[in-house]
DNA sequence: GGGCTTGTTGCGCAAGTGTATAAATAGCCT
DNA sequence: AGGCTATTTATACACTTGCGCAACAAGCCC
């Protein structure tokens, strides 16, 4: 094929889509989770970045100022994300707070939140959160929200239950299951193929109930 | 301060001492843990890491064959170095299994262990395991022997109580207990001053006697 | 003390980085 | 259809990075 009028001449410059702005924002930032997840902080250049949005490296300064303000928008994101996941299985009606603590701790232990993708995002920005006070404040925010939460559940359980904890015993609940929520999550994240189905959930529920000094259910725990 | 005769030539090259070559590697490898932890893996460049260890960035290849290998043998460093400091609050004697697990759970949630840098080390390497099998290796071999030892000290407790749990059971609290030291230390790492000293100990020994159905202790559980 | 080994320095290099900026063109408005 | 604008590309630039290499000197051995 020597010749012949050729329709793509070699100097032609790369065709291109006019995106909206919140759209390509949007890919860039899942873009950048993509890229850091796969390559790291350290992998995850401007370029790299581009070619997995589909556009050039030239166009992220476009929608961001650079790239710090880039990673601290999708950190900010996938934060967002983890928690309002997280919180979705605490909207259930028709069901006793027992059962909704039981459900949230489930949401929690499995897919899509037990993810190696989310763990690794998770960890590398986290471990630069200690010297970067916009991480740290994206963390903290994410984490509290959480936590109160848990607080909420465990209150309303309790009450349930005909007990009054005070404050600092209500405290203290929280934080427990919220680490063993936390540390199960991580088990799960790492280690995944080492736990059937279902068993993380299944120790997180019992580890749970335990800490709140519930008696196990009768009936099918199967 | 033009002419006098230079005690220092302006072209002096860099006096040094030769030091013994584990030595030099611990140094190299400490410096490359401070780097990572202050700067991250992409702000640890071999300059950096040599500065920090009073060398020149040349001599690093004199030690390892590449940057890879060095930040490998110091994430290695680190999990063999952690997992140690906590298994060794496990060697007590003149104890009951009970307390020895209690002494463990303190001695995890509190200094050293308890430690921002640390955990800045942790997250940023095991944020690139999933990525990096040899990363991943030294993880999981340092886990695993965490949790070894977790389910031998909830064996003997146990035992001492008279029971006799079958060996699901068995994994089944060593890994809720893993759980929840992991979670509580996660928490007393990003945000130690949230907490008094000695509290998260105390939630962490209750969460575990609780796991295990241990009655509460009489006398001064303070 | 004088050589010899080798730990150590200093410099250079090619590749890759984030950023800056000019040129092009997609797609809306009239 | 034809301009106008702002999205997008393309290129350049200064800088850093990991690595290679040759010269140097610290300190052991005789």
């Amino acid at each position: 094929m020597p010749d012949a009028a050729d329709p793509a001449p070699m100097n032609a410059r790369r065709k291109f889509r006019r995106e909206g702005e919140e759209r390509r924002r949007q890919d860039l930032i899942e873009a950048t989770l993509d890229s850091v997840a796969e390559y790291g902080l350290q992998g995850a250049t401007l370029r790299t970045i581009a070619l997995r949005a589909g556009v050039t490296a030239g166009l992220i300064r476009h929608y961001f100022p650079g790239k710090e303000e880039l990673l601290q928008e999708a950190y900010t994101a996938l934060v967002s994300r983890m928690t309002e996941q997280a919180k979705a299985a605490l909207v259930m009606e028709n069901a006793t707070p027992r059962q909704r603590l039981a459900a949230f701790v489930t949401a929690n232990l499995n897919a899509p939140i037990i993810d190696a993708r989310v763990f690794s995002l998770w960890a590398t920005f986290i471990g630069r959160a200690s010297a970067d006070p916009t991480l740290a404040r994206a963390h903290r925010e994410g984490y509290l929200g959480f936590r109160n939460e848990v607080e909420a559940a465990v209150a309303e359980v309790l009450a349930a239950e005909q007990r009054k904890p005070d404050t600092s015993e209500l405290r203290h609940h929280a934080i427990a299951i919220n680490a063993i929520i936390d540390g199960l999550w991580i088990e799960g994240c790492l280690a995944g193929e080492m736990f059937s189905p279902g068993e993380l959930a299944a120790i997180g529920i019992k580890a749970v109930e335990a800490e709140l000094g519930l008696a196990p259910e009768k009936g099918g725990n199967q």
